[in-house]
DNA sequence: AGCACGCCGACT
DNA sequence: GTCGGCGTGCTC
């Protein structure tokens, strides 16, 4: 008897099968069978083969799905020399309307409905199947949880080129080339074959359809075979792992005590399989990445491979590089920054297991690594995990979630944990690894708080004298200084003084942010921007106030007090090429930069030891912003800019500035005491039923005509209020128009579910819209589950 | 998402 | 009288 494993056909008789095995339903339980075997086990007294879920002689069909935001799967028959190939996960042509489109097995059955006709299935062109079982399995889980069409979850999952479509082609026929009648341009009768488009460019689409009716020329439906160009720009040697070069190998630093015990306890996770889920809750400069590296190596001695995302890889070059020496094996970096047919090729080298460790962006979640033992999130608490489109998700979430059905250890790494991982480590959900101290041992360093209500003459800009003395110090001392400000640009606000005109975005209705250096007044949502007026566009006063204070207000401001010293600004504005963000960081490694003056962006993970001051200009630009997470994010942010300093062996000075210094959340951070911090916040989240003790939803329509978003957005309102009679315990907010209620000259409208109870929120919704409530030509209607940003 | 079908305005 | 706008429905 002949067994083989794979995708050949076997001979052999069937003596019993399972009664839950499915294989067998069509009733073949006996003779010989043609049979498709995946799988061979051979235990005493027994051989156990899996086979697929077909049988020769019978019918077989799949559901099939289309990378289109359409909810439904289609059902297509699959011919017979095509059923070896049809399984779940596969890639499919089939005829759909009248293109050939690329789809994917969804399910694969006996029956099929008999209410409209079934095509059949043209192709299943890949080998290996496109996308993996467990894979599959987290984009459907994904797509549930989400509540998004599924054909949108692949398309944002599946590299670029996955959905392909024919084309229309004439082809030139006998009669075509004989007939008198008829004169085609020279080039078609030479070719005999031509995109239908660019034939009805040449002799006009009537004629087409002529000679289509004449019979002069057939038309056929055509898929083009995806174009890999074989010289492929050069992908900057970053991008690849060199790291089997042994020539620049990093030395392998020795563990503090904390950091072995951790790596010791992840590895056993490891070791062992299966799901596991941790916090590494580690302060910074405490190491966390040096136990990646650990664990990483780990993983791919055991020849598995490992994941690991990162906020915004353009940000990381210094951990890539330290991932590229150190890792003995082959590193895949992926960013926003790829070309669409780099993309691909590196989800091939990923798809071919010639990547043992990825280093990814939140998208590198849906790469597809077979044998997924570690999935690493770093900075876990970063908002940027959180895509904000008609396709929201979670990286950071969807890493837990792919953890498990894949069987891998997840590590969700941060100083300042988000507080849904925090609780869910105090849940026990999670299992909580803490790095308590400095690798260096130096201390957190000590923040001063600066009121600065009483700081007397602040010079514009938040120049209070505490800090520009301070400033003045650390200079002599030959430190470096980083000022920190979350608002770029000059001036934030631009008024006329004498009829009160403000200058807002006509797309976003948003204050424009005047750009001194540009001369000229930008949106700092949607990037419209006009030059700076010299008069007043309503009542042609002369009297133009800009106020409020942005970065380049304070580096221009910093170079008239301090003349000598250099300064550089970190921030969207500086760094519009990408190239320049290396730059800018460089020239401050390399100390040519004195005062370095950055948003956010001067957070992330930049180790300088060279930094003897941090100055955060005003801790509480974040904390009054209507929104839940406001403390949250200003503690994280305000932590992150005080752990920039003092990386070397002294702790280095933080000042922090505020018009609030006795707030809790300002205090909690200046006395870096995150559980002080996490409790204060506990209690206000848990009395209002906001995430993580409640569950949110949010409904936001969009779209060009204000009435037709309204009546909409209060359509859905209405259906919500009478569904909500099946669940009383879910809060409706809204609807309302968004706080940001027009984005790009878009109008926005939103409704915010709240409740308790997870499944209540997520029972309205699946009601709303199995009602048809949430489905609107020309309006965009997104489902937000957990949203971050309700702006 | 596309594409076809269908019902009301400004043109050869 | 027709060409063409985009509102609605369908794709196995």
């Amino acid at each position: 008897m002949l067994f083989a494993i794979g995708g050949y056909f076997i001979y052999f008789p069937i003596i019993d099968s399972s009664p839950d095995s499915q294989s067998f339903q069509g009733g073949c339980y006996s003779s010989i069978a043609l049979v498709h075997v995946v799988s061979l086990k051979i235990i005493p007294d027994t051989i156990v083969v899996e086979v697929n879920r077909w049988m020769a002689n019978s019918e077989l069909y799949i559901d099939v799905l289309i990378p289109l935001p359409l909810d439904g799967p289609f059902t297509y028959r699959v011919p017979e020399e095509l059923k070896v190939r049809a399984d779940v996960g596969r890639r499919v042509l089939v005829p759909f309307g009248k293109k050939i489109r690329a789809g994917f097995i969804a399910a694969v059955s006996d029956s099929a409905p008999q209410d409209h006709e079934i095509k059949d299935v043209l192709d299943i062109p890949d080998e290996p199947p496109y996308v993996s079982p467990p894979l599959w399995s987290f984009l459907s889980w994904m797509a549930e949880y989400y509540m998004l069409p599924w054909g949108l979850v692949l398309r944002t999952a599946l590299p670029p080129g996955s959905d392909r479509k024919s084309k229309s082609w004439a082809i030139i026929t006998r009669e075509g080339l004989t007939s008198e009648e008829c004169s085609f341009p020279a080039s078609f009768v030479k070719a005999r074959v031509m995109l239908r488009k660019d034939l009805e460019g040449l002799i006009g689409p009537a004629q087409v359809e002529q000679a289509v009716s004449r019979g002069w020329i057939n038309l056929e439906e055509r898929i083009a075979r995806p174009r890999i160009s074989l010289k492929r720009k050069e992908i900057p040697e970053l991008l690849y792992g060199r790291s089997e070069n042994p020539k620049d190998r990093e030395s392998i630093p020795t563990l503090t005590g904390d950091q072995a015990v951790a790596v010791e306890q992840m590895k056993t996770a490891i070791v062992a399989g299966g799901f596991h889920a941790f916090l590494l809750f580690g302060v910074t400069g405490s190491g966390k990445t040096e136990v990646y590296l650990r664990l990483i190596q780990e993983v791919i001695d055991r020849k598995k491979k490992a994941l690991v995302l990162v906020p915004e890889i353009a940000l990381t070059p210094q951990l890539a590089r330290r991932f590229l020496r150190r890792v003995q094996g082959k590193v895949g970096i992926f960013h926003s920054g790829l070309t669409p047919s780099q993309r691909l090729d590196e989800w091939r080298r990923v798809k071919a297991g010639k990547v043992d460790v990825a280093i990814a962006a939140r998208s590198g979640i849906f790469l597809p690594m077979d044998d997924l033992g570690l999935i690493i999130v770093d900075e876990e608490h970063d908002p940027s995990y959180k895509q904000e489109d008609s396709c929201p998700y979670n990286a950071r979430d969807m890493a837990l979630a792919r953890g498990k059905l894949e069987s891998a250890c997840v590590v969700l790494g941060s100083a300042t944990p988000s507080f849904e991982s925090f609780l869910n480590a105090r849940h026990g959900k999670i299992t909580r690894i803490e790095l308590p101290v400095r690798y260096h041992g130096g201390a957190l360093p000590q923040v001063e708080l600066v009121d600065l209500r009483e700081s007397k003459s602040i010079k514009k800009a938040f120049l209070t004298p505490t800090l520009l003395e301070s400033i003045r110090q650390t200079l002599e001392q030959g430190e470096q200084v980083v000022l920190f400000l979350n608002r770029r640009g000059f001036d934030t606000f631009a008024q006329c003084n004498s009829c009160g005109h403000v200058f807002k975005c006509p797309n976003c209705d948003i204050s424009l942010t005047h750009h001194k250096r540009a001369r000229d007044l930008r949106c700092h949502l949607c990037g419209f921007s006009r030059a700076a007026p010299p008069l007043c566009p309503q009542c042609a006063g002369e009297k133009l106030f800009f106020g409020g204070v942005g970065t380049q207000k304070v580096e221009e401001e910093l170079q008239t007090v301090f003349p000598e010293a250099r300064t550089g600004r970190l921030d969207r504005d500086s760094t519009r090429k990408r190239e320049e963000l290396g730059r800018i960081l460089d020239r401050f490694r390399k100390r040519e930069i004195d005062i370095l003056v950055g948003t956010q962006m001067i957070v992330k993970g930049h180790d300088f030891p060279g930094i003897g001051l941090v100055g955060v200009l005003c801790g509480d630009t974040s904390l009054h912003f209507p929104d839940f997470r406001a403390a949250e994010r200003t503690f994280q942010i305000l932590a992150q800019v005080a752990g920039r300093t003092g990386r070397g062996s002294d702790s280095g000075r933080v000042l922090l500035q505020t018009y609030d210094p006795e707030h809790e959340v300002i205090r909690f951070a200046a006395s870096h005491e995150y559980t002080g911090f996490f409790e204060y916040d506990a209690q206000m989240r848990q009395e209002l039923y906001y995430p993580p003790f409640g569950h949110l939803i949010l409904i936001r329509v969009e779209g060009n005509s204000e009435k037709r978003v309204e009546n909409k957005a209060l359509e859905i309102g209405r259906a919500a209020r009478m569904v909500k009679q099946e669940f009383p315990a879910v809060s409706i907010l809204g609807p309302a128009p968004s706080p940001r209620k027009k984005m790009v000259g878009r109008f926005r409208w939103q409704l915010l579910f709240k409740s308790a109870n997870r499944s209540d929120v997520r029972g309205l919704v699946k009601q709303l819209k199995s009602g048809d409530h949430l489905q609107s030509r020309g309006l965009k209607i997104v489902i937000d589950v957990d949203p971050v940003d309700l702006m």
